[in-house]
DNA sequence: AAGCTGAATTCGCAAATTGAACCCTGCTTC
DNA sequence: GAAGCAGGGTTCAATTTGCGAATTCAGCTT
């Protein structure tokens, strides 16, 4: 059949898959909350960011509030995380685990991403509902998929 | 400062942040390793298909093999996740997971991964160095950045 | 009233994406 | 032995998207 399958994968992708989406909520999450700080700090142009905020915003990843400099000065605005902003977390963590093991740059790992209880650095893990925390290498995984899936999976 | 800041998250995005390159590599995890049926299931149009496939390949993701089907008849290529590949599992958990909770489409969720060893789902989850897990809201998150962030993170 | 600043929007061009059509290789069938 | 067929791509014109520079806009400040 010709149907591409529909998951919430690509239902994610739709949300944070444009180019810079990504980025800009890598920064958000660093505490850059306003336009040109993020601007400055993913490189994305105006208009493509101008976009890609109100996409985030519509979707109800971000959201926009006034605010008023202490220096005085009009009302700006400013991005925040929302909740489901806050729980796409993993999958930045997840992006930036993969580069610095393959693609390690020549400054070394400059995020970091520490446990506010404990203060040592988080790591994305895949879990199973049993508790087991599964391997680094992915062949404790097995996908389940209701329609045919030919092949043992992602190992075999 | 106007230099972007270069990171593990945008490296990563180089290697798989290109549109449609994620769900190539969701089709290959369900299985999928023939040209024709990963088109079928995501959906790329072939140019950008055989693009896709190219770069990841270059980059290590995927490696590309010969093989002879059963039935006979030419050798045809097939596409498998190279180790570096399977280790980008966690990000696509990550992606199903946001996807199922916060856009659950009217089919419910078609597509499970679970734990070879016990059969039970797998979840993307935060894990500090001390063992603790972290909540999925995202709250329990602090960044540590060198060069200077000047709001309290995330959460405040 | 003229200027400055952050936050965008508009504009014209360059690059990427798209669907359709075509090519190439090795069977299989007439 | 010419034609058909299927998988795995490539080529092509048309559209869409992304890009940098210039412009706008609102509210201070001078």
């Amino acid at each position: 059949m010709t149907t591409p399958r529909v998951c919430s994968v690509a239902r994610t992708l739709d949300v944070v898959g444009e180019r810079w989406s990504l980025l800009v909520l890598r920064e958000v999450f660093l505490g850059m909350r306003r336009f040109e700080q993020i601007r400055e700090h993913t490189g994305a142009p105006r208009a493509v960011l101008a976009q890609r905020l109100r996409h985030l915003v519509d979707a109800g990843v971000l959201e926009q509030r006034d605010y008023r400099p202490e220096g005085g000065g009009r009302t700006r605005q400013e991005y925040r995380l929302t909740e489901a902003g806050r729980e796409l977390q993993p999958v930045i963590t997840a992006l930036m685990q993969w580069g610095d093991r393959h693609l390690a740059g020549s400054e070394g790992p400059p995020l970091r991403v520490v446990h506010h209880g404990c203060g040592a650095p988080v790591q994305a893990r895949l879990v199973c509902a049993e508790g087991h925390l599964l391997g680094d290498d992915g062949r404790e995984l097995r996908p389940a998929v209701p329609d045919g899936v030919p092949g043992p999976g992602p190992s075999g």
